[in-house]
DNA sequence: AGTGTGACACTGG
DNA sequence: TCCAGTGCCACAC
């Protein structure tokens, strides 16, 4: 049986693979899709430990604005944007742009069983 | 059990 | 939309 002990985390890789290509999301989605919408920080904390996963497209979530917050975290400090313009994402000095037509919200899409 | 922290979000100006 | 300040929750030590 799963333990309810990483349940926010493994919920956040979920949702984080579930990011169609060429689409980007928030933490706050994720966060509120998870039913924790004030854990929109966590989200980012899971996707941290998300990098002993290569299956999370962590480079698909960036915060509200569309800025690339999380780029640092990254291997390279261009990989993030690097990898989102390769999915055909415009960026330019880390903001998304026309972030609004690449959004995806979860919680707007999909439903977790 | 308490403190610190964080890849955020929201509110007001 | 931007800036600054505030609140938030879950995790690590």
């Amino acid at each position: 049986m799963e333990k309810s002990n990483d349940n926010f985390f493994e919920k956040s890789y979920i949702v984080a693979r579930l990011i169609p290509y060429g689409r980007v999301t928030s933490y706050g989605a994720i966060a509120k899709y998870l039913g924790t919408a004030r854990s929109a920080r966590m989200v980012g904390w899971a996707m941290n430990a998300s990098h002993n996963d290569d299956s999370v497209p962590a480079h698909r979530v960036v915060n509200r604005k569309g800025l690339l917050t999380g780029k640092h975290h990254f291997d390279g400090t261009n990989l993030m944007q690097q990898l989102l313009e390769s999915e055909g994402i415009e960026v330019i000095d880390n903001q998304i742009q026309n972030f609004r037509s690449v959004f995806w919200d979860p919680s707007n899409e999909l439903i977790i069983s």
